[in-house]
DNA sequence: TTTATTTACGCAAACGTTACCGAATTTAGC
DNA sequence: GCTAAATTCGGTAACGTTTGCGTAAATAAA
């Protein structure tokens, strides 16, 4: 780091003190005189003194870092979400050391691997959609490692959890889309592991079943484990329009599937509301400037990392073992804008 | 972090020998005999032993662990550049911690400071569009602390830098800008102390004049230092239509402001690209979605991201002080679509 | 004045490693 | 057989802090 930094040891020496005597003096302590006091102050500041945060942390045991995994950071909602993470942190002085999954399992367990072994005093992780055995983060948990989990959350382990309402987030959704005339809706959702797949999905069940629509399982569609979004949107989207009986609305429902879908209608020339609905779950920040404009799920991504970081603090220094966990649930937001306009049949009534 | 680690004494003590032997027998040392090795090997494997790296990082006086300042995070071109960061820096064994500016000069300070005293090893910086007074970095760079700038970079500090040739990019951008008719082109560019800026400006004009056009200043405008891109593109914009002899086209040279320039175009009905043509630097991996395409100056986020911290690594890990920098130039990319299509009259023709 | 209590400081151990310096044992050289 | 050289290991200090304990001097209580 710096080049030749003091140490209390050279304050000690320079005042004619011990090391004990300085490191009381500069934490305050009420055993050491004022004059003493303001002798090391005034001799550290001129020295422009700094403590040694890893000796500091050897002897506290304790790094004052936290470590996120994500699946993607050059993804608008993970990174928003770090945003919100990194704010709050830096207040609290902690630092932040991210990593991404990028959908593999196998890299996602090394890079908690590394995580761990540089010590972080916590966790906060988004699961990659490849993830099915998660007995390594049970292990991390039951090991004292306080860990949080935000967005793509593991069910079955207990500790902190901040989601957004998936389930009813979808459920409006699909609502607004049966009201605007859609009758077939397919659903383009992630892999079948994760959690916020099963929410959305029980959320578009939902809506189809209160309004009295049939749900055609041949319209819900999944990404494969560790498969991309974009490609898998496509290849999704084609053998849909394959069916006699063709979907009139697509519900997609992460950020890269919603411009994977969007990419491919506009490619293959299929008008979007007139042939094809489109509505999905995005936090880019121009859905309004695209062609159409896009009506969107947004989720509050930063304010998902500021609690989910809040919680972990929480966990990190809390005095006694906490065994009363919470999930947090955030509301998501609805934009509805051209590309889910009423269909032409009825616009015309 | 852990619960109970086990440390290299607790190896010692159960196999009856001294931590000096198992830390040579851990790290493969030749006066260790093999059977001895295979024995303390064998027993640190079981227990899961892990080396404290906060242990090692005090006795080696180094952390493995880089930082990185950005204006922002949740901006896709600077999450690009995290994410090349980060993927080569995990296979090097370092981790990176992640800081913004969020355009502030003051917070950038405290952001830097709080990173340099978490003993990082090396610093990758792009200055805040606000920053006048770089005797920070000159000092931190003269302590000896590595750094690499890279996009916006300082000048005058001698270390490596890793830009896109912003000249050439904004030059060829210009002069499609000029061959597809238009002729009063609006430059709306970063505050006027980022080097971005003035290579950008510096390509423009040098596409002006090599064309016979005549550089009107009152077409050039900078976003005030500090200021948020998006309402000062607007701001700038409303401007530039009150001037007698109106801009065809806009050439915006940032993500964030090129955006903006969109948006307040669509809000206020002026029609891309036959009232005002847009072109403008954005890494947006949906701009070929807008309304109308747009055409874009792309730059190699990601191999920027990768170059940064491979010259950074370089600079840790040498032996020897460096003395030699250098500067990388990277290629920028163009993409040409409706928004800049050739003027309706040229059309015709 | 004597004893009890503060006040103000130093010593030393500890956090978990690594590395220098020896030293005991084994092997080699003759 | 004895010396010389490897070989293999242990003791200890150090990295920069913090903190429990001890203690001398200064103050208060008796």
């Amino acid at each position: 780091m710096r080049y030749e930094a003091v140490t209390i040891r050279d304050i000690a020496r320079a005042l004619g003190l011990s090391t004990s005597t300085v490191s009381r003096a500069l934490r305050d302590s009420h055993e050491i005189s004022t004059e003493t006091k303001r002798r090391v102050l005034e001799h550290a500041r001129s020295t422009n003194y700094q403590p040694n945060p890893i000796a500091v942390s050897l002897r506290e045991r304790k790094s004052r870092s936290i470590g996120i995994i994500v699946s993607e950071i050059a993804n608008r909602f993970f990174s928003e979400i770090i945003n919100g993470v990194e704010s709050v942190a830096i207040d609290r002085g902690y630092n932040v050391i991210i990593a991404q999954s990028l959908e593999s399992a196998e890299r996602e367990l090394r890079q908690i691997q590394f995580l761990t072994s540089r010590s972080i005093d916590g966790l906060l992780v988004s699961v990659s959609n490849q993830t099915e055995d998660t007995s390594f983060f049970k292990e991390l948990n039951q090991r004292g490692l306080p860990m949080v989990f935000f967005d793509r959350v593991v069910q079955d382990i207990d500790t902190h959890k901040v989601i957004v309402d998936n389930m009813l987030g979808a459920y409006e959704a699909t609502v607004h889309l049966i009201r605007k005339g859609y009758r077939r809706i397919a659903l383009v959702t992630n892999a079948e592991g994760l959690s916020i797949t099963r929410e959305r999905e029980a959320g578009y069940r939902a809506a189809m079943q209160k309004h009295g629509m049939p749900v055609d399982d041949a319209l819900i569609r999944h990404t494969r484990p560790g498969g991309q979004a974009e490609p898998e949107a496509a290849e999704i989207i084609r053998s849909l329009m394959e069916l006699d009986d063709r979907p009139d609305a697509i519900f997609a429902t992460s950020d890269r599937l919603t411009t994977g879908c969007l990419r491919y209608l506009k490619k293959n020339h299929i008008k979007i509301p007139d042939e094809m609905a489109l509505i999905g779950f995005s936090n880019s920040e121009i859905t309004e400037l695209l062609d159409p404009p896009l009506s969107i799920v947004r989720q509050p991504a930063f304010e998902m990392g500021a609690t989910a970081i809040r919680m972990l603090l929480e966990l990190i220094e809390s005095k006694r073992p906490v065994t009363q966990f919470r999930t947090q649930i955030l509301a998501a937001e609805h934009v509805f804008r051209q590309s889910t306009q009423a269909r032409e049949t009825d616009r015309a009534k």
